[in-house]
DNA sequence: ACAGAAAATGCTGCATACAGAATACAAAAG
DNA sequence: CTTTTGTATTCTGTATGCAGCATTTTCTGT
């Protein structure tokens, strides 16, 4: 996990067009990964020189990239200094989840309306699918697909700013998620909640989803208080 | 406003250590400007080599510029086709002031109970400025500060998540407030509300405040919806 | 005259090169 | 021994150059 891997060119999809993703894409969500794992902890100054010679780019498309992140809230950018990952404190994390609570109980009224049988199908298919991860105690896989579930529901509101902030605010609480190490209990008691999420979704009950959702935010935050 | 000035190196302020602004941070901010006044109209390529020499700036620290206003959502990225500015259509409007609304809701309520008596006086010195605006018929002024005092209750909530998010949605809206000419009714209506807000504010009224802050941004949609 | 192909143009994407600022280190003075 | 100053190194900030891709124009064949 604490070793660089360079950048490889993506051995290249089956049939059809080849879309070769620019490298601008590729360098930023190579660089949230390594802030989000870790491997890059906060306070770290990001060294134009050293990283990219590691990561097998030249400076410009990796100076771009760290921009980009700068706007996203994940590195801080000081004045011929460079840049350094950014440092949250709890009363940061909390603020988040406080804003991602109210997103959350919009979109989960919202979606109630907007989503099509189809889509809440897809919602349900993620969600046993976590469930036997859960089961498995399959701890990353379980993580990932709890943040897909809660993306999806974002989306599914129909309305694409709530979603773009919703992703924004999930990317930056990523890394915080990330190192939770939450207990069995808890862990128990947060697939509960997800239950009840999918029962309230598949019922179109927005009160209900929106209600689940802001108590499954705010309980959230006591899983997570003593790992910031 | 449909000609293009260059960038002059800003005279220095009064005393003190001259913060040399980043070249970074000017080109951002001018480049958001141009595409908020509409020098830069909706689906406009952004032609960096043109661009740069009206600019006067090579290419590196343009394109940098670029990449940051994509992740903002001013502009999109087209691979090996450069950047365009981003069009929104009436429902994305009409979206982001859906989330605005909630947002500011939620840092109405937050702002009664965080924001200090200080900071409350200087948003009621913002908002007698404001009317003096509108009573000389001012709209720019008006515009702008009417912008600010929406910006600085956002603030006031203590929560820096909640107000960057803010943020970001003001600025992507600000194109289409920027060409909303409402009539003068409106704009009267749109003031009688302002002075609500305030009250509210002085007198700390949670719900009252969140109140009108949600139907503030609901009648504004309805004075802008023709503008998209 | 028209359709298709080939060449030419212009732009983006990336790398490299150069200049200026900040920091670290070392030497000298108090 | 401490402090200060000068120097050297390292890193950021900006410019420039080159290669690849997209689009448009021109040429050729029917």
């Amino acid at each position: 996990m604490n070793e660089i891997k360079s950048l490889e060119q993506r051995p290249l999809g089956g049939p059809g067009p080849i879309r070769r993703t620019a490298l601008h894409d590729t360098l930023v969500s190579h660089l949230r990964d390594m802030i989000i794992e870790g491997d890059l902890p906060p306070g770290t100054r990001l060294h134009e020189g050293q990283l990219g010679e590691q990561l097998g780019v030249s400076r410009t498309p990796l100076r771009e990239a760290i921009k980009y992140l700068a706007s996203e809230g994940l590195v801080e950018l000081v004045p011929s200094r460079g840049a350094v990952v950014k440092r949250f404190s709890a009363k940061d994390v909390r603020d988040m989840l406080t804003v991602l609570q109210t997103l959350e109980e919009l979109a989960g009224r919202l979606a109630c309306e907007a989503a099509t049988d189809a889509e809440i199908a897809e919602v349900r298919a993620l969600h046993d699918e976590m469930v036997r991860r859960y089961e498995a105690g399959d701890r990353m896989q379980y993580y990932k697909l709890n943040q897909d579930i809660h993306t999806a529901i974002a989306r599914l509101s129909g309305n694409a700013a709530l979603a773009d902030m919703h992703a924004m605010l999930q990317t930056r609480l990523k890394r915080i998620r990330f190192i939770g190490h939450e207990g069995p209990e808890k862990w128990a008691a947060a697939v509960a909640e997800h239950q009840e999420m999918i029962a309230a979704l598949e019922a179109r009950d927005k009160a209900r989803l929106s209600e689940v959702l802001g108590l499954h935010l705010t309980k959230a935050w006591e899983r997570v208080r003593d790992a910031v």
